[in-house]
DNA sequence: TGAAATAAGTCAACATGACTGACGTATTTT
DNA sequence: AAAATACGTCAGTCATGTTGACTTATTTCA
């Protein structure tokens, strides 16, 4: 019966998360132009440091892009040593990807600069605002898609 | 002293961002697809409409575009009558951008789209959220940009 | 065991949306 | 009258995504 509540326009949150996600993602542009790589590379070196082992076929699943997309980036992240493939030892068809210790010491320095932005937006913010960020982002995400995105984020942080 | 706070990493945040932005974008994509366009022309679309009557290199300074790559699609968005030119009437060189009837009303489709998303995740949230994820996604901003942005975001809704 | 399915890689062609650099035209400013 | 400005455009390049077809190695299954 209220429209205002389910429909009414949020231009200032949907302009907030463009600007927001875009100087987000700016950070690591600056590091990643220097070794000629993009986001691409970013988004590829950072699943796999945080699933290392995975299987291609599953990068390919979180990244939602095809085999021959994600080929072209992983194999210059392979070429330039900041990633491995190892032969799985039950089924030896597949590469199990890790991050080497040039590629894991990378990723490290992409993710602290986000890291330092993230925790300087919520040092300025009431206690709790991070629970409270968290949930906000988790609902944002597609109801279908959030238990597979929960157990991704549920992780040891090194 | 402490490095935790300004240091520590926040994978969580940094993976419900980077699934919460693509979902966010991905509701105008289905709609945008059906015409032929992309996000490129959603973006162009969505500050031509928040700001009726703004000059092309406003709009360049917004998006941090280069005018060749504007000129494309907000070329494809006059020829299918989505946005329409007018001279300055101050100054006859400038073509101040204005939706058109048929692009504000595409417009509404795409902004209700993710408002509803936005409003969805809201409802199921404490009393006073909202108010701490627009800080939140305020403070993501580079610093330098904060008032420029806060500026751009306090409009009239219609 | 032999056929089918699976995991991964590769080649080719194409689309979108960025970029740089150069140049043109109308209009305003100095 | 000359310089600066607002905008547009041509041409070429790059990054990253797409389809579709095909290969190789390995595992599964009838």
């Amino acid at each position: 019966m209220n429209k205002k509540d389910s429909d009414s326009p949020r231009f200032d949150l949907i302009e907030l998360f463009f600007f927001a996600y875009r100087d987000f993602t700016g950070d690591p542009d600056v590091l990643l132009d220097e070794l000629g790589f993009g986001r691409a590379h970013h988004r590829v070196l950072h699943f796999v440091h945080r699933n290392p082992g995975i299987r291609v076929s599953d990068l390919l699943d979180i990244l939602k892009i095809t085999k021959q997309s994600l080929g072209r980036v992983l194999k210059q992240l392979v070429d330039d040593d900041f990633i491995c493939q190892e032969p799985g030892a039950l089924d030896r068809r597949q590469r199990l990807l890790y991050t080497t210790e040039k590629g894991t010491e990378f990723c490290a320095r992409l993710s602290k600069l986000q890291s330092q932005r993230i925790n300087k937006a919520i040092s300025m913010m009431p206690d709790g605002s991070d629970e409270i960020v968290r949930q906000f982002l988790y609902l944002m995400i597609d109801e279908n898609e959030r238990s597979e995105v929960a157990r991704l984020i549920t992780k040891q942080t090194d």
